[in-house]
RNA sequence: UGGCCCAUGGUGUAACUGGCAACACGUCUGGUUUUGGUCCAGAAGAGUCUAGGUUCGAGCCCUAGUGGGCCAACCA
């Protein structure tokens, strides 16, 4: 096993197991809120948590926070547990927040006995304006001073059914001038008449996520609960709640969770949001959770990403507390990893002209070989038609071109893959004058693997190609990122005004006739464009595949990178420090040339700018070479104050690095 | 009365109790190749947000600043 450092999350449990926890102690939690479909987000969590299960031993719970009705159904619990399944992780315990409405009501009726939580019964809006505003402490409510007698009695009835939505909550009692203002006695229960998909009408009363959250862990005795940055400040209430529970329960409960924040990942090119997700459902923008171009786990299957894909792109982003945008590349650089080693190779050709083989006999079938995958079991094959009349791929074939253009020309030879090599001959347009079919003369001696001469001759280019009269027809749906702004989520404006209108394209394309499984998200390389992989919809009659990412390529680049075109401008002061320090190790001819350079940065920079590089202030010897040189310059304009200079350049001088002090003394 | 968190190549993450800033993606060369893929070899790119301090020595410790993020649902 390679040794790796460990992320901070990963330290902490370390240091936990050296001083107070025993590794037997150790659980973890993934807790979803069932009103939505998992996103590649939320993989992020996942893999942490079930990562540590692992890494530990420890088990992990799949807990459902469902602790509001009102958004919440169960057709997302089933489709949050398929999604967790399939990508391989295994839960052990499967809970659901509302299995501990009867304790958690239990502890709040404590907390009012223990004088710490208290019943308000003004309408939202005045409560939320008391809590102030994160510059302003916040003032108490009247209710605030209840007796004890009074918010027992009305907590039961709250319970009971007795009240309408919005009559009171429950508070805990904490303190209004809190500097975080999730302290201001957050509310831990509100009233509300809807029918719940577990506990059915049970209840009419609901836990918050705060009391509700840090109880539930508690409970199921989770070591560490793993959340994002955005809940850092619900910590202190996490624990203040915690802390109150403890002396009552501690019999039952003997273990504190820990709750630790890690940032939350961030695509480029895509949100994450799952109320922006659903409007994109909702406004028909796209198919369904589950279109290709979504990134729910159920899209990304549907487009043919890949468990391990997922799960190595997860392993390599890390973990740490710092905002981040992660590039798409890298999610595109995982699955081509797993695909290249795991996928057929198989001929398609998407975008078709004619190939006519002239000196090719009519009628004939020739049955060739072709390996199914070099990367892996190069031994097995599978058989090819080949025959007088083919398809090639419009962007293979060129009357003539720069010399840079590897395929088809008039003239030239390349080879078709597994087959022979052709010379194209001639070629015709149809009425609208664009190229209908090219005709070309073969090489019988040629054949790939026959071991002749001819066949080992070397042609740079290699073209894929279908026999027209074998090809099976398909429909192959083609797609790009869903916007157009590298980071469309973190945008004031509206989202959707990113939208790429060029996402989606549904061509008919040409495959070769027998491929090895036609089962549902069975992965391909068609060879020389893409990974691509089976539709769940697709008929027994039109096959479809989804494009799920293209091979790299150098020839046709894809656009670049995220701020890869736009490195911002150095500032000249920067620019000057970096050159200073690269000065001192050059040979000297190179120095001249560097020192104009400098020179003439000089006048974009000014003295203020220069002031902090000399003086005892920088150590750097290059950095501080720069600044004289510059610094002379300043003077020649008259922009220097001499005393300043004088001063800085004598203390240069008697440097002991030779190169600094010769440069100040000239 | 504001509190808390964060800051290292284009991106992401490392750098053990202070000791030559590393790895992956991306970019660029070259080689192999019947995929302009894979594979192999190599290169460019950061002196660690700024300024002070402590130290023989600071990305790491301290102070101040700057920049970014989170917090004012009866959401989670």
């Amino acid at each position: 096993m390679t040794k790796k450092t460990l992320n901070f999350i990963e330290q902490i449990i370390e240091e936990d197991l050296k001083t107070c926890l025993d590794k037997s102690q150790l659980r973890f939690r993934f807790p979803p809120e069932p009103n939505g479909y998992l996103h590649i987000g939320h993989t992020k969590a996942i893999g942490i948590s079930f990562g540590l299960g692992s890494k530990y031993g420890a088990p992990v719970n799949l807990r459902f926070d469902d602790t509001n009705p009102t958004k919440e159904d169960q057709a997302y619990v089933d489709a949050i547990k398929k999604d967790i399944n399939w990508l391989g992780y295994h839960w052990d315990r499967e809970r659901y927040s509302s299995d501990y409405f009867g304790q958690l009501y239990d502890w709040a009726l404590l907390m009012i006995i223990n004088n710490k939580a208290y019943v308000d019964s003004q309408p939202s809006a005045l409560i939320a304006k008391q809590k102030g505003t994160p510059t302003q402490p916040g003032e108490d409510s009247p209710y605030r001073s209840r007796t004890i007698e009074e918010n027992t009695t009305l907590f039961k009835e709250m319970r009971a059914g007795k009240f309408e939505a919005g009559a009171h909550v429950l508070r805990a009692k904490i303190d209004m001038q809190h500097p975080n203002m999730l302290m201001r006695d957050p509310i831990m229960y509100r009233i509300i008449h809807t029918h719940h998909q577990r506990t059915g009408s049970d209840w009419c009363i609901y836990p918050m996520y705060d009391w509700t959250h840090g109880e539930s862990d508690y409970i199921e005795q989770i070591s560490h609960s793993l959340c994002s940055l955005e809940f850092k400040s619900h910590r202190d209430l996490y624990n203040w709640f915690k802390k109150a529970v403890y002396p009552h329960s501690k019999q039952t409960y003997p273990l504190q969770p820990k709750q630790r924040e890690f940032a939350r990942l961030n695509l480029s090119y895509t949100i994450m949001s799952k109320r922006k997700l659903l409007k994109l459902v909702d406004l028909g923008v796209v198919s369904g959770w589950d279109d290709p171009r979504m990134p729910t786990i159920s899209g990304l299957r549907r487009r043919g990403y890949t468990p391990n894909a997922i799960k190595k792109f997860i392993e390599t982003i890390g973990v740490a507390k710092r905002d981040n945008i992660i590039d798409v590349s890298l999610l595109e650089f995982c699955v081509r990893e797993d695909l290249n080693k795991t996928a057929n190779r198989v001929m398609a050709v998407l975008d078709p002209i004619k190939l006519i083989i002239t000196n090719y006999p009519e009628g004939k079938t020739a049955w060739l070989e072709a390996i199914n995958n070099p990367e892996n079991m190069p031994s097995q094959t599978r058989k090819i038609p080949f025959s007088k009349t083919l398809y090639i791929e419009r962007a293979d074939f060129k009357e003539e071109a720069t010399k840079k253009y590897f395929r088809l020309t008039l003239g030239k030879e390349v080879r078709l893959k597994n087959a022979y090599i052709i010379k194209a001959e001639s070629f015709e347009r149809d009425k609208n004058g664009i190229i209908s079919e090219v005709s070309c003369t073969y090489d019988p001696k040629s054949l790939s693997g026959s071991g002749t001469a001819a066949s080992l001759k070397k042609v740079k280019g290699t073209l894929h190609w279908v026999s027209l009269e074998h090809a099976k027809e398909i429909e192959v749906r083609v797609y790009d990122r869903l916007f157009s702004h590298p980071a469309p989520d973190s945008q004031d404006a509206d989202f959707l005004t990113f939208i790429n209108p060029n996402s989606y394209k549904s061509v008919k394309a040409y495959i070769e006739p027998n491929i090895p499984s036609l089962e549902p998200y069975s992965h391909y390389q068609f060879q020389r464009l893409g990974y691509f992989s089976i539709d769940p919809n697709s008929g027994s009659e039109t096959l479809i595949f989804n494009k799920t990412v293209g091979l790299r390529d150098a020839w046709s680049k894809q656009p670049p990178a995220l701020n890869q075109q736009q490195k911002p401008q150095r500032k000249p002061i920067d620019l000057v420090k970096q050159l200073g320090k690269k000065y001192i190790n050059m040979p000297k001819d190179k120095q001249i040339k560097t020192k104009a350079e400098i020179q003439k940065l000089s006048s974009r920079i000014t003295y203020e700018e220069l002031f902090p590089l000399f003086g005892t202030a920088s150590k750097k010897v290059g950095t501080r070479i720069a600044a004289i040189i510059v610094l002379k310059e300043l003077l020649k304009t008259g922009q220097a104050r001499t005393k300043e200079i004088e001063d800085f350049i004598q203390k240069a001088s008697l440097d002991s690095n030779p190169t600094l002090s010769k440069e100040a003394l000239i």
